[in-house]
RNA sequence: GGCGGGAUAGCCAAGAGGCAAGGCGACGGUCUGCAAAACCGUUAUACGUCGGUUCGAUUCCGACUCCCGCCUCCA
């Protein structure tokens, strides 16, 4: 397949570089100081489709994706709270892993912690210093970002363009640069202040810099040089540019052969996060609306155009994930039709899905032949044998299935109470008392389920 | 200031130099006691504005307008 690619700005092929044939993807995950929201729910499923399509077309894939678990943030929301970092990091990661399952998000082939790797940090700290490439300074280690050439190779900006738009900025960057030899340079590791955790370093107590986690973990888990890093777009510039300095500076290598990076979420045409106020939590959204409606609501827009998120986005993804889902349902009655008009338009509209995945993950044209390929199918089920009938659902789902999309409902337990109900309303109907046939479906409704007269009698469903 | 994204029907959202996908909604029909669902049909002479290239552009080029983002933590 063929993928678009931050770095050269081009679709690339995307195919393991690796003699061992597996595909090495490293995401930025992270990092645990909140309640995750819409936005990170977003890349989450970006990249879970792609990893779940590579696995789709053959390719095993080494999905990597770290946890960020010590960070300014996470010191400042203990602070806050008047707890440790330890237990602020229990407390988030645990809410992390129950949402993400919720998602359902593959597991990464490992899921590292920073923290659980200090001396890989330490020793890459180490490397660059004796490279020349980074300073110790105060108790801090920063790298010299005017000695990587390649700097800014990612984002497209050169350094003076860099220094540039940090002087635009009122304050920026050049705060508290007192310890670094230029505005530029960014810290490998921060000696800690009172209080902070911290661990034991050539240079003093203190702990990791932000990007050097990634640097470190990669080449622990894909290698100096592995096929694809991902996450979110804000990630370009500074962490992704930080992170090739960091370790192509060590490696002398290519470190990833592509980028990926996906839109984000917004919310009346502005970028969701903490610091505008306008986050819709994960959970919030989860507990409303089914999974597979969410994971068809993302899909339905190409994972690198922003998302515009919305209360009438929600319910048109219910209302098309129902439809989908009762297009989709087994008939009753079988058919005894060979099928054979079925089987080869589905396949025409199958291999154009793949086609539409293949071709930039581009999973709202793959969305749009699976709605065909449901109305084909749906024309289909009154009359053909359940033979091919069920061989081409099976096709459906498993497409359905690389955007972790199940579209089987979960099953709603008729309140006891109403259930003597439907009896009275079986016999109300036979004897053709049409009012008490009414009256009881005005009844159910009041409690939030309907009932439909099917050819198999009455069908009671959760609105 | 540098870099980047966007503007397509009532709403959401694809797309590509040559009949403008799909979803939701709406309307009509088949079916139904009535509904619902399913199925059938209708629903953008038109893709921000102005120019240019072309036999032909919404799609390429130029200018412009508006919106948004990164450059400071961010998925």
């Amino acid at each position: 397949m063929v993928l678009y690619d931050t770095l050269t700005r081009a679709k690339v092929e995307l195919k393991p570089g690796h003699p061992d044939g597996r595909f090495r993807m490293y995401q930025c995950g992270m990092t645990v100081s909140g309640e995750p929201h819409i936005g990170h729910a977003r890349a989450e499923i970006v990249f879970d489709t792609l990893r779940r399509w590579l696995g789709f077309r053959g390719v095993s894939v080494i999905h990597v994706r770290n946890v960020t678990d010590i960070e300014d943030k996470i010191i400042n929301k203990a602070n806050e709270m008047g707890l440790s970092c330890e237990v602020v990091v229990a407390k988030y990661d645990a809410i992390r892993k129950e949402l993400f399952a919720r998602l359902n998000l593959l597991s990464p082939t490992f899921e590292p912690y920073a923290t659980a790797h200090i001396p890989e940090i330490l020793a890459l700290a180490q490397k660059l210093l004796d490279a020349g490439l980074a300073y110790a300074s105060g108790g801090d280690v920063y790298y010299r970002v005017r000695k990587f050439p390649g700097y800014g190779k990612l984002s497209k900006n050169t350094l003076d363009d860099v220094v540039a738009g940090t002087r635009a900025l009122a304050g920026g960057a050049a705060a508290g640069t007192d310890r670094k030899e230029d505005p530029l340079d960014f810290d490998l590791w921060k000696g800690a202040k009172p209080g902070e955790p911290s661990w034991d370093s050539p240079w003093g107590m203190g702990r990791p810099g932000w990007h050097i986690e990634c640097s470190a973990m990669s080449a622990k888990y894909l290698g100096d040089t592995f096929d694809l890093h991902c996450g979110a777009t804000d990630l370009i510039f500074p962490h992704h540019e930080n992170e090739i300095a960091q370790s192509e500076g060590a490696t002398g290598r290519t470190f990833a052969r592509a980028w990926a990076h996906c839109g984000w979420v917004t919310l009346n045409k502005e970028k969701m996060a903490k610091s505008v106020g306008n986050v819709v939590p994960m959970r919030d959204v989860l507990d409303r609306l089914p999974t597979p409606a969410l994971r068809l609501l993302m899909g339905q827009t190409h994972w690198r155009s922003p998302f515009e998120w919305s209360d009438v986005a929600e319910r048109q993804a219910k209302e098309t994930l129902e439809s989908l889902r009762r297009q989709l349902e087994v008939p009753p009655t079988p058919g005894t039709g060979s099928g054979e008009s079925l089987q080869a338009e589905a396949g025409k509209r199958l291999a154009a899905f793949d086609a539409a995945m293949d071709d930039d993950l581009s999973t709202p044209r793959a969305l749009a032949e699976v709605f065909s390929l449901a109305t084909v199918w749906g024309q289909a089920k009154p009359s053909v044998d359940p033979v091919p009938l069920a061989r081409v659902r099976a096709d459906i789902l498993a497409r359905l299935g690389t955007l972790g999309i199940e579209p089987d409902a979960p099953v709603e337990v008729l309140p006891a109470d109403l259930s003597p109900l439907l009896g009275e309303r079986a016999a109300a109907r036979k004897a053709k008392d049409w009012k008490r046939a009414d009256e009881i479906r005005v009844v159910f409704k009041a409690r939030g389920w309907t009932i439909e007269d099917t050819a198999q009698g009455q069908v009671a469903r959760k609105l």
